[in-house]
DNA sequence: CATGAATGAGTTTTCATTCAT
DNA sequence: CATGAATGAAAACTCATTCAT
């Protein structure tokens, strides 16, 4: 089962220069603390110790470093997803996975995991934008494919809809990057481990 | 047990004519599709039939328009939870109580949610919106007494932590307004019942 | 001798209403201490308690305001300075009593006389304002004419040029208004007991 | 005797480049002629061949531009006034000096003069241009030494308060520049000597 | 690669003025 | 007389982008 389509890796000036991941780093953190549109470039290049004009040698423009932030975020979040897939594992052990996946990805690339969260609104319907749609397809149907097969194979209950409940578990997660703070009170496995807890069993005590 | 403070509304221009609110909804719409930053105050003006400079007869700035929607939101939101307080019910119907509510508010007020959803990140430290930590404060101060108290009582499972918890909930719940579509596949009604199910019971069936 | 002209009272709207003379009044002030161009109507209308669009019915325009303001100041003075005139006495008493009544007028109208301190360049040759630099050139002349009989009759000494001097006299004289405040640490009259002594003697001690 | 206090510039954007001090003495051109208020910041660009917006490549702000007309010329100012102080002549040569200092200053920066002629009263308490009060006390106070100094020394008469004195003349000189053309009927030369001549001896003749 | 100067189209905001009620 | 809503023109300022050096 393939998650992702035939790789066409983007590459329009690909020279991975340390400049350029660089700029693309500050970038998203500006990007995801004060929003894409509230950012200039000038914020982005005070940051990179160049002037604004400057940037225009790596990056055509804004919105295509905007796009490349995403494209390499959704690029790496597919490939994980597909890695799990590829273990073919039963359902409850892959949503598991995919589950601990995502809290590992939100503390890895919070700048980008933000900026998703805050902007995937507006980006829906915005042209160049069309794989953040695509790659969320993808992912929804591979867990709804899992959590129907765990219905099925009465593992879940089956008094809910996969897609509602598809949905509430991904905002659940992905919206941890408002508040989760890397050294903060709480680590990612915590949360892990309590959305699991939460996810599998609800909140109601045994009612024996 | 009091969620609002004393009652202290005094608005420079408190004259809730037709005009300003309707301008208000107008705005709300805009900047919940588009983002505040990425909204003119021209779109505004231009929907409500005026030309922009006109704008500034009813409100002082695009960033007053901003905050009275989310000031009126955040306030009508206390309220509802206020009076879900004042009933004095258990931990567990006191939660679905607001959980209901929140679907309801959701619904019926789409854009203000939307537009926090997609603002609060930029929003939470910026001066003139520290209504808006207030007031979320206060409503998890009210959750996580809710929860505790139910752990207390053997009515919640406690092996998850309180903030935690609240937190995953408020997010997937407020998180909806991104995919609902009021008329579309699912009502309201559904996504609570789907919510409130997984709340209570997690998505594992007994293994019995 | 006569200073004024055949008297033509402007009286576009002669409602001398006390409405009128307090916007005047109002207008004066504000004018004076935040500059013309800095005032707006409606910081005027604000003072006077009504709104800004209400104005419109007891004047023109902003201008017309402004006009009116210097025009009752310009004639009252050139007035006051006939009526000295009228009394035909020597040079020197002559200019005494104008340079008297120069420090009366600037205490009692200090807001129009501020306004014309601060505006004169830049009306000089403004359309409309015209009456200013004939009132001017009016008092210019009686004062030069004032100096040079004094000069020829012995009472002043002969080594100064006329037109200069009466600059530099009008101009310390006027100028006091800028950092003269009435209940002040002096009085006006301690002003013009020193300045008529430096006008008179200079500041050198006798070189006997 | 330290007139100006220890340098400390430091310029945000010193590059003190030919365009910037181009469009400084643009600026100050208009700011004097039609005032701060009434001149456009598309009046300065046009007249200095740029789009409006270009300006703020070189300044931040209109205010900012303002400002640095009139710091510079405050600079300049007290370090011409620390000149003199620092040849330690007598009362009497140091105040000739003062006034011929200042009609020369006057005739060659006569934009900055009438500006600050103009728009001072406004200014005196607005943020920002406290180097103004500052500068001017600063002035003031080197001044009512020597006049002070002169007093007890018998140079000067006694019968006029220092203070009064000060105000009077220097309002009286830079007042000049509000009248006074170059190539005009007078040269600042016969300015300040008719000035002096007053200064010293008043009007009167001797009364033998 | 980077600078520094500029563009041009747009933004929010201001404000004198008008006018129906 | 006054209000309240609006106009319309212009203001200050922003910012992504370009380009000669």
């Amino acid at each position: 089962m393939a998650i992702m389509p035939a790789k066409a890796k983007i590459d329009r000036t690909d020279q991975s220069s340390d400049r350029r991941n660089q700029i693309l780093a500050i970038a998203a953190r500006l990007f995801a603390s004060h929003g894409y549109a509230a950012t200039t470039v000038r914020d982005i290049a005070d940051e990179a110790g160049i002037l604004s004009g400057s940037l225009y040698h790596h990056f055509s423009s804004k919105e295509a470093i905007f796009q490349e932030i995403l494209r390499s975020f959704m690029t790496g979040l597919l490939e994980q997803i597909e890695e799990i897939a590829a273990e073919g594992r039963g359902p409850r052990e892959t949503l598991d996975g995919l589950i601990r996946t995502a809290f590992r990805v939100m503390e890895e690339q919070s700048d980008a995991v933000g900026l998703y969260q805050n902007e995937s609104t507006i980006l829906q319907s915005q042209v160049g934008f069309e794989f953040l749609s695509e790659g969320s397809a993808r992912i929804e149907h591979f867990w709804r494919e899992q959590i129907e097969a765990g219905q099925a194979q009465g593992v879940f209950r089956d008094s809910f809809d996969s897609a509602i409940v598809y949905r509430f578990v991904r905002d659940a997660v992905w919206s941890t990057v408002r508040w989760y703070r890397p050294n903060g009170r709480y680590t990612a496995e915590t949360l892990t481990q309590n959305f699991l807890d939460l996810f599998h069993s609800g909140v109601l005590a045994e009612e024996s």
